[in-house]
DNA sequence: CGCAGCGATACCGTGAGGGTATGGAAAGTC
DNA sequence: GACTTTCCATACCCTCACGGTATCGCTGCG
């Protein structure tokens, strides 16, 4: 039983995501008649169909669409491999954190000396991003990373709670809102929402922010408002303010990593950060 | 940037695992010369040392031994796509799920009826093995199975609590603890306890074990004693009692399935399961 | 009916991948 | 220390799988 090719693979998730072969073919840098013979032999191997050609029109069928997303998946799983094995090569080993510029709720130097000072701890690189921190995750581009439950999907990454917060409302000291001691979500209808890179367009159609400072200026420039874990209020400028917002879900910040990871610096980074975690919820809750 | 290929990562598996290439070319059932040449180009395309050759021992580099731990997943994924993909082609779709005979907690008949009360249920087809259940399911073999907590490596899956049990010893009438109404695991040093198929050798020596009445007569035999969920009661023979074991630490029946499986099928599924459990622990918890 | 769009088929050339033979370095063996 | 054994690398050849070009065939459309 011949196994499945990852050219394969790439070959039918351009197809299906073009619905279209002239079109994969022409993103794939390559001419249609050969990938249409590579999908036909594919399906052949698995005695499935996986299109419906339609003489004008290509569509998934039941097979094709469950292919498409377990491809995916074997794609992302090749390519972290790849990433990973050249960075376990590498003669300088470090370890990379994603984080969200402002959103380590003042943890993080505590956690990143915490670590140093373990036997063994290699340098850390900090990569800011906004969006798509999981998705670095799973291409192996980076080794761990500072996100905020509930939002993300965190299938196919462990996870270690640090901090839970509640949620401030964060607004100019004009708003119509700033003089109340605590608001609810409901105040907030209407109100433009910061959007991040990577969400959809549905929802709260505000700007797309891109990081903290940005999203704190067009705050001050009453071009949107933001419910912000509490921690930022360290981080405010002195034309904003921050209300408790009553009926905001808790936020937890958590650190994540891949499953399966064995590295021995990655474990003692995950301790240094439950520890400091433990101590910090310990003394100020 | 040329990506890896599946044929590329079986043949490194081979070799890292048997650490000589004559062997590993065996095994993958071609000559040892273009095995040499497809390690050596990816070697080269990643630009790391995957292996020490010294020149009468093979040994993995640190880099390559992150791959060989990232290749069994994408094979493992690469796999498990085309049979899924496979599954979901055939004319007559239906559900595998895979049990432990005996370890059904005494609520399979009932899932299985409310399952099929559901609109649209699928045939389910019953599979029984001991060992290696969650390793069906990484294979895309079964979409869901029972599973019993703590035991076994749930990474990679989802799971669903059905029904936590104590634990009772099972033993024949004539043996020395059949007249307690309780036992320590203190008590239990020294006598054989059964071993599955995949464990290791190492632990409880015991005689190998491939179903319930199997085990059971072991047991009616003195040739072992065994630790099982309570609810094993209704199926003892005449000659076994059991009795409570005050510091077992109470064992969960699980159903798991794969993560990011989307088959409305088993969804409805482990709805049903989730209903009956509830039920179930509701009535006689 | 002719035309345009698009996937399938036919046919061809090249190169990656597999085979055989052999080299060469290190570890036993006497 | 020469001989042998072991085992990976190299040299060389050959085949076929993959990609390219040209063309066919179906279908919806003006």
């Amino acid at each position: 039983m011949e196994s499945l090719e990852v050219r394969e693979l790439v070959y039918f998730t351009a197809v299906a995501e073009e619905l279209h072969f002239g079109r994969a073919a022409a993103r794939l840098g390559m001419t249609q008649p050969p990938l249409s013979r590579a999908i036909q032999q594919l399906e052949r191997r698995l005695g499935v169909a996986l299109l419906q050609r339609g003489s004008r029109r290509v569509a998934l069928t039941e097979a094709g669409a469950v292919l498409l997303r377990e491809s995916r998946t074997v794609l992302d799983a090749a390519s972290a491999a790849a990433r990973r094995t050249q960075r376990a090569g590498r003669t300088d080993p470090h370890l990379v954190l994603v984080i969200k510029p402002g959103g380590d709720g003042g943890l993080l130097p505590a956690i990143l000396d915490a670590y140093q000072a373990e036997p063994g701890a290699l340098p850390v690189e900090l990569v800011c991003s906004f969006g798509e921190r999981e998705t670095l995750l799973r291409e192996g581009r980076a080794d761990a990373a500072l996100l905020h439950r509930p939002h993300p999907d965190l299938t196919g990454l462990d996870t270690q709670d640090l901090l839970t917060e509640t949620q401030l409302l964060v607004i100019p000291r004009s708003h119509r809102l700033a003089g109340r001691t605590r608001v609810s979500l409901n105040d907030l209808a209407g109100e433009p929402l910061p959007r991040w890179p990577g969400t959809p367009e549905g929802g709260s159609h505000g700007p797309e922010v891109h990081d903290l400072g940005q999203l704190l200026h067009l705050i001050a420039l009453r071009r949107m408002v933001a419910v912000l874990p509490s921690s930022i209020r360290n981080q405010l400028r002195d034309d904003l303010v921050a209300v408790p917002v009553d009926d905001a879900e808790p936020t937890t910040l958590v650190l994540a990593w891949p499953e399966r990871a064995t590295s021995p610096a990655l474990a003692a980074f995950v301790r240094a950060a439950a520890a400091v975690a433990a101590k910090a919820t310990g003394h100020d809750g």
